[in-house]
RNA sequence: GGUCCCUUCGUCUAUCGGUUAGGACACAUGGUUUUCAUCCAUGAAAGAGGGGUUCGAUUCCCCUAGGGACCGCCA
């Protein structure tokens, strides 16, 4: 058996959104799955869309989410000459010839076609024409000679067999007439020199493989085998883009879902093994098969995507989660002072408690991280004549405490609500407006044990309260 | 318009001819927690429609409907 290989090919022509991610995923995950390698190719030829930045933003998701590639990306644009190369042999063994339409006279004929509602196929005008009739002053492009009789056969290995009549795949451009190549003879070509055994793309491709096939046929070349994945759907429906809404890894990563939890929605998302939802990483390339991949498309769902996030946030190790969120701050919202991180990481069984993002500990935390109470204006018109003076009943009592306890704190909360004649709400509720500025939050017993006697006592007398 | 693909709860999906059609998310209700949340339990919720094939179809075939992708000298 050849040792699999796989690639993740996009074009650095805007960011990547999760649909990308997950075809980079899938590709991943079965390579990894075979012991076979897997590559990054950045497909750059398109000079005047191409920008460093995308590329860049490529690099980094794949990074983030955990998807690493065998030795350096792959740049297309370095192997242009190659790709050239091939199109000129083609053309040297007559598989491909030179067209000398303008491309005036191409967009002419497929308005007419447009007009007549006649599907409009180049109509191969010099597919049989000798030189001798060609025009000194147009520059030609090269036409792939594709198959005219018959019918060909994708055995896909998601969609199954997929049969098309060869008439339908015109002669397509392979090289423009500046002497460039274009994508199905660059993509055949790069596979073959990274020598690619299954290409796992997004079902778009569908038509574009039935001419990259006739390419490898053509050169000789051993065609790889290939699975077509159905495209994620927006909500509406539709072909997920680049200019959608929440579509980018930013995106998420900036309202705190966590790499893991990502990759393992994405991993469901169109996949399934069973009933089985939670996969750790190891798990999920041990699992991982094409079998397993449905075929329709699927929408994202958000909702989702944050319970899959809230369930690894309660799940994994506290100290990965720690390390987790100071990273998150530090990069999307301040980072956490030194002297306030250990306060956070002893608090985080509760911060965590009811957090389906990192950016929710970081509001839940907000109340330690911050030390000037951000108070909630309309929490704070709760504090009325009555909570000021269980305020001021209960910091009295607070003051003697030694040892800050549920223990400790319990008889004094307790005795509050009978003395006041109230309830623990009554009790409560103004306690922590006053500790943290809003009526939401942690047990109060977890917010006074977390701030420590000396800040409690501070904020239990801020003169912002009256 | 042409070619190709798809169709099970709202969503992601299981089922490889015989099931009370299962799970998860979301939703609803109840319980625990002396607030909120967590957690636990329970519930409602699906085979697009019509024909075949078969003793028996969600499952196989055909038609219809709906949806999607592609139809660039972009990738």
């Amino acid at each position: 058996m050849k040792k699999v290989a796989t690639r993740f090919a996009p074009s650095p022509t805007g960011p990547l959104h999760i649909g990308g991610i997950r075809t980079a995923l899938f590709n991943w995950l079965y390579a990894k799955n075979k012991q076979g390698d897997f590559y990054l190719r950045i497909e750059d030829t398109d000079r005047e869309r191409s920008k460093i930045e995308y590329k860049d933003q490529i690099i980094k998701s794949l990074k983030w989410i955990g998807i690493n590639y065998k030795g350096e990306e792959y740049i297309q644009s370095k192997k242009i000459e190659d790709h050239i190369k091939v199109a000129n042999e083609l053309l040297k063994n007559g598989q491909a010839y030179n067209c000398y339409c303008s491309s005036e006279e191409i967009e002419d004929q497929k308005k007419r076609a447009r007009q007549k509602k006649i599907p409009y196929i180049y109509d191969r005008k010099w597919r049989d024409k000798g030189e001798e009739d060609a025009p000194k002053d147009i520059k030609p492009v090269i036409r792939f000679k594709s198959k005219i009789d018959g019918k060909s056969i994708l055995k896909d290995l998601v969609q199954g067999d997929i049969e098309i009549d060869n008439n339908t795949i015109e002669d397509f451009v392979i090289l423009r007439n500046d002497g460039t190549p274009t994508y199905n003879l660059s993509a055949s070509v790069d596979d073959h020199l990274m020598k690619m055994t299954h290409i796992i793309r997004g079902d778009d491709h569908k038509i574009n493989t039935f001419k990259q096939i006739q390419i490898y046929q053509a050169m000789k070349w051993e065609v790889p085998s290939f699975a077509h994945i159905p495209l994620i759907h927006t909500i509406e429906g539709k072909k997920l883009s680049k200019r959608d809404k929440a579509s980018t890894l930013d995106d998420y990563s900036k309202i705190g879902i966590m790499p893991d939890a990502l990759r393992n929605y994405l991993l469901r998302l169109g996949w399934s093994f069973k009933d089985k939802e939670i996969f750790t990483l190891e798990e999920s390339i041990k699992h991982f098969n094409l079998e397993g991949i449905g075929k329709s498309p699927s929408k994202l769902d958000m909702s989702r995507i944050l319970s899959m996030n809230e369930h690894y946030i309660k799940n994994i190790d506290e100290n990965d989660l720690f390390n987790q969120l100071t990273d998150y701050c530090k990069l999307y919202k301040n980072e956490i002072k030194s002297e306030k991180k250990e306060k956070i990481k002893n608090s985080l069984t509760f911060l965590k408690n009811k957090a389906k993002t990192l950016e929710d500990i970081f509001n839940n935390g907000q109340y330690i991280i911050t030390d000037d109470v951000n108070f909630n204006q309309s929490d704070v018109k709760l504090i009325d004549d009555k909570a000021k003076k269980v305020i001021s009943d209960f910091n009295n009592k607070f003051r003697n405490v030694e040892k800050l306890s549920k223990e400790t704190l319990e008889p004094i909360v307790n005795e509050l609500i009978k003395s006041n004649d109230t309830n623990f709400k009554g009790v409560g509720q103004p306690l922590r407006i006053a500790l943290t500025g809003s009526k939401f939050g942690p047990g109060i017993y977890d917010i006074i044990i977390s701030l420590g006697k000396d800040e409690v006592i501070k904020r239990l007398t801020n003169k912002k309260l009256n």
